[in-house]
RNA sequence: UGUCCGAUGGUGUAAUGGUAGCACAGAGGUCUUUGGAGCCUUUAGUCCAGGUUCAAAUCCUGGUCGGACAGCCA
């Protein structure tokens, strides 16, 4: 691990004091009344796609909690339906959450025992099958889920134990095996505002639906010939309430039980049951799950099970401006190459912002500062921008570079003249010490910073004008030296010999203040700017999010960079000054033609004043 | 003319019957060898109508507006 990405494990908010909101509130109030001994929660993608910013938010809530009230969090795999789920899903949000969790929640994240499954211990299906001796595994284990000792759970280890529950189900006459057709079904529920009426297989003895239904496990029908459901109420007010699908058949390999399966739960009765198998305390998912809980606490008490039973409790999802978020249409862009992929750093997925150069604590202060509530709102992605520059401005390293390079000569200096000038490391932490930077006769600065013509309020270099060159000279534009065509290539300029740090003039004011980069010790970078990727603040509803993607999302540039950036390595960050934060790009072990290859990726831009002030124009 | 849920400055939130506070954004200022950061000031809010109460953002009733739900997805 890098030395400028340790000190980002922790962030300002994580030592701030706990938040507070309706979830914590009814947290904290079962512990007071002794409703449980330890709060287990638990954080269930379904490995269907890649790791959002949303699923951040609830990543923050679930592990915050097991954090604050010293619990635990599992991270389990909510895999119940084969045709969607892949392995490279598993694999990157094992790695999100570790990463996002990492330095933070590490002691309270749930990893079982490898293998472990409720067929492999005899107690009864009872919640603490998994808290044994072996729980907790020792500390250095919980971390490395690669590891042959842990593994996340999966809700899919948990289908013996769940075709049990459905056989108890039948046999207590509150589930049938219906042979309606997927059409059938649809038209058999009713709709919102109208009932739905009983299936005609609705009655079938105990004794049919538990011979029909072992046959659906052993492979006898095919895809969609029959489901077994839960014998509820048809015309229930609530739609999940009329006779729920439990189990559908899917003749398809699953990634983590092979071909074991040809009949797989669904969603409703396979989510309760993994929360009870875990002893979750509070399953917390999001405001469209409302409508099941009747059917969640339906099936638990229906299975006559030992209580406590786990409760759910459901918060408002994350909606950020100038994104978009559903994993159908992150997808979208993904498969239509409308990004580089899932990681792809204009991707509001975990591992976007990763591959940005955003810290990990950046994510859980935005997470901490947008709070949890039961209202759709849509949060503005300003304040998500405020959460990144606030961290990095803390944690990261200061260097010079050039985006644009316009090459000035520095006549009063000799030729071949050569000087180390120290630069000041991280103004916001003295212990980061000082760098030499190398300066000499020629330097590169940014083309913004000198106009010919500028308009009011331009601090920077004009002709005849001066300004400081930071940490070296002020300089005096002499001589503008334009090509055929009128373009400016060159500025002849002199600079005050005695205003450099500790100079007779040193502290001489002048206005602007540019950075730069000396031509001679330039290392070449590709440097890829990025921008929000959608121009609408709103792409969801303009009904067409594709017609809004910007254009301009990512420029690419080659810069010229202080030498001492030729260390920089992967995922390392730092503030290019004035121009904003950056951070090496995994592309950059590559090597053309023998000759190693910097790649920086523009996390964010700094604050810019003048930008908006020239906008006003 | 279904069920459930929600509504506090522009945005996101706090106030749990007792001074409507915080953050982001905006405006202005200060400082500055980053037009960064910091610091200071400032604009702006309880959906509506009744009721209960000494006192209501909070409790009650009725509206209004918004969201979720009719996958063999999660």
């Amino acid at each position: 691990m890098s030395a400028n990405t340790k000190p980002s494990a922790a962030g300002r908010v994580d030592a701030a004091p706990a938040p507070s909101d309706f979830i914590r509130d009814i947290v904290a109030a079962d512990l007071a009344a002794g409703k449980h001994q330890r709060i287990v929660t638990r954080f269930p993608p379904e490995p269907n796609g890649y790791l959002h910013i949303g699923h951040a938010k609830s990543i923050c809530l679930n592990f915050g909690i097991a954090r604050e009230f010293g619990g635990v969090c599992n991270l389990r795999m909510d895999d119940t339906n084969p045709t969607k789920e892949e392995v490279e899903y598993v694999e990157s949000i094992i790695e999100d959450v570790n990463w996002l969790v990492g330095g933070w929640a590490d002691a309270h994240l749930g990893f079982k025992p490898k293998g472990r499954t409720p067929a492999t211990v005899s107690s009864e299906g009872r919640p603490d099958f998994y808290q044994g001796p072996v729980w907790p595994p020792p500390q250095s284990e919980i971390r490395n889920p690669q590891s042959e000792v842990v593994e996340p759970f999966y809700a899919s280890d948990y289908f013996d134990q769940l075709y049990e529950y459905a056989l108890r189900l039948i046999r207590k006459g509150l589930a049938y095996v219906c042979d309606l057709s997927p059409e059938d079904t649809d038209k058999f529920r009713g709709s919102p505002d109208h009932p739905g009426q009983d299936s005609p297989f609705r009655h079938r003895t105990v004794e049919e639906n538990l011979d029909l239904f072992a046959r659906m496990k052993r492979g006898e029908f095919p895809d969609g010939r029959r489901t077994l459901r839960a014998k509820i109420d048809m015309a229930s007010p609530n739609i999940w309430m009329r006779d729920p699908v439990l189990y559908r058949i899917r003749h398809t390999e699953h990634h983590h039980t092979g071909a074991t399966w040809c009949i797989y739960p669904m969603y409703d009765f396979a989510h309760c049951l993994s929360d009870y198998l875990e002893g979750i305390t509070h399953s917390i998912c999001t405001l469209e799950f409302e409508v099941h809980r009747p059917l969640y606490d339906w099936i638990l008490e229906n299975l006559d099970l030992p209580r406590p039973l786990p409760h759910q409790f459901e918060f408002a999802r994350l909606s950020l401006t100038y994104t978009v978020m559903s994993k159908r249409k992150l997808l979208q862009l993904v498969n239509e190459q409308l990004v580089t992929g899932w990681d792809d750093p204009r991707m509001p997925t975990i591992s976007g912002f990763r591959r940005r150069g955003v810290p990990a604590s950046a994510l859980r202060a935005f997470a901490y500062h947008i709070g949890v509530t039961k209202y759709n709102g849509l949060t503005d992605v300003a304040v998500l921008e405020h959460a990144v520059r606030d961290e990095l401005n803390r944690i990261v390293p200061r260097r010079l570079a050039v985006l644009r390079p316009l090459k000035i000569v520095i006549t009063n200096l000799p030729e071949g003249h050569i000087e180390d000038l120290a630069a000041v490391n991280n103004p916001e932490d003295p212990a980061a010490g000082a760098r030499a930077v190398p300066f000499s006769r020629e330097v590169f600065i940014e083309r913004d910073d000198f106009m010919e013509n500028p308009p009011a309020k331009y601090f920077r270099l004009r002709p005849g004008g001066e300004v400081r060159l930071k940490y070296a000279y002020v300089i005096k534009c002499d001589a503008v030296v334009k090509d055929a065509a009128g373009n400016v290539v060159e500025l002849r300029c002199t600079a005050d010999l005695d205003s450099k740090t500790g100079g007779a003039t040193a502290n001489r004011k002048v206005k602007g203040t540019i950075h730069w980069v000396s031509a001679a010790h330039a290392v070449d970078a590709e440097v890829r700017l990025y921008d929000r990727l959608f121009t609408a603040p709103e792409p969801d509803a303009t009904g067409d999010f594709k017609s809004c993607l910007n254009p301009h999302s990512l420029e690419v540039v080659t810069a010229k960079l202080e030498p001492s950036l030729r260390e920089a390595r992967p995922e390392q960050r730092y503030q290019f000054e004035r121009l904003g934060y950056f951070v090496l790009d995994k592309d950059s072990n590559e090597t053309t033609a023998g000759q190693p290859r910097l790649v920086f990726n523009r996390t964010i831009t700094l604050k810019d004043t003048w930008a908006k002030e020239a906008q006003k124009r």
